[in-house]
DNA sequence: GGGCAAACATACACGAATGTATGGATAATT
DNA sequence: AATTATCCATACATTCGTGTATGTTTGCCC
């Protein structure tokens, strides 16, 4: 086969992630091989084997391609986009919710990803690291929690007798719950509505 | 190979199964070879055909092994063991939850099934199905949850506006939070302590 | 613009795990 | 006590996917 240009070989590694990521979702990491994401993506074996070293390396992009830059975003929306403080930090609480939720369910690409990190995958190995460092990023997201919970104590959004620290670990289980309970299979009544309302109940029985 | 005695033949069938959870939860379902469980178990892959169809069967009593009388235990502590309205029902709730977690930590063969099924097996194809069946039976729970809830609110036991439906489904998300924090790797501070501290403060939350 | 390595397609070799077929000894059944 | 089906070990066939080796063309750099 011929040189591509450097535009047509990054177009060509997007081309075999994303096919990576739909074949991965339904089929599930395990199941699919590379000749169906290579046949899916338009290429052959040959390509993917000169972008990647296997299969698990594709895994890996497939995650990087979502979730680094969706966490990054959500961090500096709980810092708050102007400097630090924002006037109401509990909004900004539901509103991070909100919007991690929104992306979860409505982006295909966000939420395959995630159907694949919660279902569809073995975290084991080389790949269990990965779990250890999403941990540790999540973590990262506590402290942030934590930090916005102080704030709202202090201007007063928060009902007496609460601590900080506890709420935000207790926000953050209740992610984890419901970001599983929106992507896996949906047997709760209604997930795109429901999903909301437990999040709006969750902050109001913060607030004092 | 001879004929065994009935009695030998099930714990030959225990036996395997044993062994597959406690390869599964190792090297996760994908890389466990049925030599290995075989091996394992201390007997051959003749043993294990003759027992199973194949290995997603084996997962299959795996979980049945563990989360089906579990469950049912759970349950009958959620309804009361003494009828069914008992005079704490959010002391109750507190109680399920530390039970559960607690059979989660402290339990070997609880722990690595659900170690299994949270991060080292695939939900794909005909096990998908599991899932589904898994959130059927984690929905009646949230029906328990509701049901104790508004028997905690009869007895002023809540805080003022508030929803037992609503703290159900907080609860239920908040355990599958929990669970899955207390099963993966432990990198929060201190995974046996922290934990129960936030039940605690989770239920805390709830009381009027 | 000439050399060189990039960017694949094609073809092949290989192991590893699965499923099955067979055999044999004995517990259960009558 | 004879028979039968159970329970399992052993051995074999087979497929499937991976990894690699090779070839070919062309974009890129000096």
């Amino acid at each position: 086969m011929a040189r591509k240009t450097k535009t047509e070989t990054e177009l060509t590694r997007r081309l075999i992630i994303e096919a990576a990521r739909r074949n991965f979702a339904e089929r599930g990491v395990r199941h699919t091989t590379l000749e169906q994401i290579a046949e899916a993506a338009g290429v052959t074996r040959g390509a993917i084997y000169w972008h990647f070293a296997n299969k698990s390396e594709i895994l890996l992009a497939v995650r990087d391609d979502v979730a680094m830059p969706l966490l990054e975003r959500l961090e500096n929306l709980l810092m708050g986009s102007d400097g630090d403080g924002r006037e109401d930090p509990l909004g900004s609480i539901e509103e991070f919710l909100h919007t991690h939720i929104d992306r979860v369910t409505n982006d295909p690409a966000t939420r395959q990803t995630f159907e694949i990190m919660f279902f569809k995958c073995e975290y084991t190995g080389e790949f269990g690291e990965t779990l250890r460092t999403m941990v540790c990023k999540t973590h990262g997201m506590e402290e942030r929690l934590t930090a916005a919970y102080r704030a709202a104590a202090s201007k007063g959004q928060l009902r007496l007798g609460t601590d900080p620290a506890a709420l935000a670990r207790d926000t953050y289980a209740f992610l984890v719950g419901i970001v599983r309970l929106s992507v896996g299979p949906g047997n709760l009544t209604s997930p795109e509505t429901t999903i909301p309302v437990m999040i709006r109940d969750h902050i109001a029985l913060r607030r004092g």
